[in-house]
DNA sequence: TTTTTATTGTGATAAATGTTACTGAAATTT
DNA sequence: AAATTTCAGTAACATTTATCACAATAAAAA
C-alpha cells in the first residue's frame, strides 16, 4: 500500500494509517462493472491504477459518457450516496485493468469527522466531479454533435496522455449517445480541415 | 429567526444557535440575481422564504434550467465551491421574492466539524442536487424535446404546487434552450392529446 | 374605445441528426 | 490463402429541430 502517498500527497500519515488497517484492495479486469445503476453502494473507491469509465444508462438501454476514474481518483458518486447507502444512479466500467481501494461506506463517513485531509479530498471530489457534469450539460444543452465530438476527442486525449486514440466509430457514437454514422461523417469532415487523421480503430490527433 | 426551526428540523439547538449568532438574513426582489457565472461565491445560501432558479449560461447567452431552490433548501454549488471559493458555474436569479440565511464560508466549514446535523445537511444537499443534474443530463442525452417538454411541466407543478402554471413559451423555450415556435407547436400537440389547456401566458395541467 | 404591445398560431423552408441499406477494406480466424 | 468478421464510407431518405415570416388575438396602456 506504499504508493498511497504517492498518489494521494494530500492524505495526513494517521489517514494513511488508518486506510492500510481498514480498506481492502481489490483487482479488476477490463470489462468488469464496478457499479451498476440501480445497486446499492457498499464502498468508496480510491483508484491506485488503471481507468474507469462512468456513464449514465438511458431506459431505452443507451449509453452516455460522463468522465474516467483515473488513479488519484475517487468515485464521488459512492461518496454522495454513502450516507444513506442510496442507489447508483451511474454505472462505472472499468476500460483499463484496475487496481482499487474500497473503503467501508460506515468509514468514509466517520473519516470526515476525524481526518481534516480526507474531509477536504471528499469535498475536492464532490466539487470537480459536480463541475465536470455541469460542463457535460453545458456541452450537450449548448453544442451541437460537431463541436461535442471534439470535446469528448480531446477529454480522450488528455485521459489517455496521448495523441493516438484507440476507439472505434462505434465507441465514440456510443459514448455520445448518437449513431456511428453521424460519427463517420463528422470525423470525416474534421479529417478534410486537417484536425486529425483516420485510421481504422484509431485516430491520430494533429 | 424562529422560523428555522420548522424549516429546517433536522437542525440541531446548538446549530441554531451557531446560526442564529453569525448568519445575516438579506431579503431578494424577484429579478435579483443571487449568483452569476464566474462571480466569487462567499456565503451559503439557506432559503426561508420566495424561489430561486438555478441555471446554466451558455457563452452565447442562451439559459438552461437546471432546478429550483425552495424554503428549507440550501444552494449545493455555493456549499461545494465554498471551500476553495472557487467561482460559481451557474446563475441563481430570484424568481418569488425571497427570504435567505446568509452563512460566511469560513463558518460553513467549521460547522462541518463541529455539528453532525449541519455535515448531515450538507451531504444531503450535495446528493439531492447531484442527482437532479443527473437527471438533467438523462434528460437532454436521451429525450426528445416533446417528453422533456413533459417533464418540465411536470417539475413546474411540483414547484408551484398547483396544475395552473404561469408560463409564457417564450420562457419555457428559454429554459430549454429552444424556440418559442417548436414550444407553442408541441404545447399544441399535448394539447390535443387532453394533457393541458393553453390559456394566454397560463397553462393548466390536466 | 382605440391603440399598442405581448403572446400565440402556423406555414414554409433550412439544417442537423437519425435510419436504412449497401459497399469495400482491413483485420482476424479457419 | 480463403473465409469470416469487424470497421468504415457513403448515398438516400425520414424525422426532428431551428429559423423566418407573418397573421391573429388577448391583454394592457393611452
Amino acid at each position: 500500500m506504499k504508493n498511497i502517498l504517492s498518489l494521494f500527497p494530500m492524505f495526513n500519515p494517521l489517514l494513511i494509517k488508518d486506510i492500510e488497517e481498514n480498506a481492502t484492495i481489490q483487482n479488476f479486469k477490463e470489462g468488469d462493472i464496478l457499479m451498476r445503476t440501480g445497486q446499492y453502494i457498499k464502498n468508496t473507491a480510491l483508484v491506485i491504477k488503471g481507468k474507469i469509465k462512468i456513464y449514465r444508462e438511458g431506459e431505452d438501454g443507451g449509453e452516455f459518457f460522463m468522465y474516467y476514474l483515473q488513479p488519484g481518483q475517487a468515485c464521488a458518486i459512492s461518496m454522495i450516496c454513502a450516507t444513506k447507502s442510496e442507489q447508483s444512479k451511474i454505472t462505472a466500467k472499468v476500460v483499463e485493468d484496475a487496481e482499487i481501494i474500497m473503503v467501508p461506506l460506515t468509514l468514509m463517513d466517520k473519516w470526515m469527522m476525524e481526518h481534516k485531509s480526507w474531509y477536504e479530498f471528499v469535498l475536492d471530489t464532490y466539487r470537480n466531479r459536480f463541475e465536470e457534469v455541469l460542463e457535460v450539460v453545458d456541452n450537450i444543452a449548448f453544442r451541437a454533435m460537431d463541436e461535442r465530438l471534439q470535446f469528448y476527442l480531446k477529454k480522450q486525449q488528455q485521459s489517455c496522455n496521448c495523441s493516438d486514440l484507440k476507439l472505434s466509430h462505434q465507441e465514440i457514437a456510443n459514448d455520445l449517445n448518437t449513431s456511428r454514422e453521424v460519427i463517420s461523417r463528422l470525423l470525416k469532415k474534421m479529417e478534410q480541415r486537417g484536425l486529425i487523421k483516420l485510421h481504422r480503430s484509431h485516430i491520430a490527433v494533429l
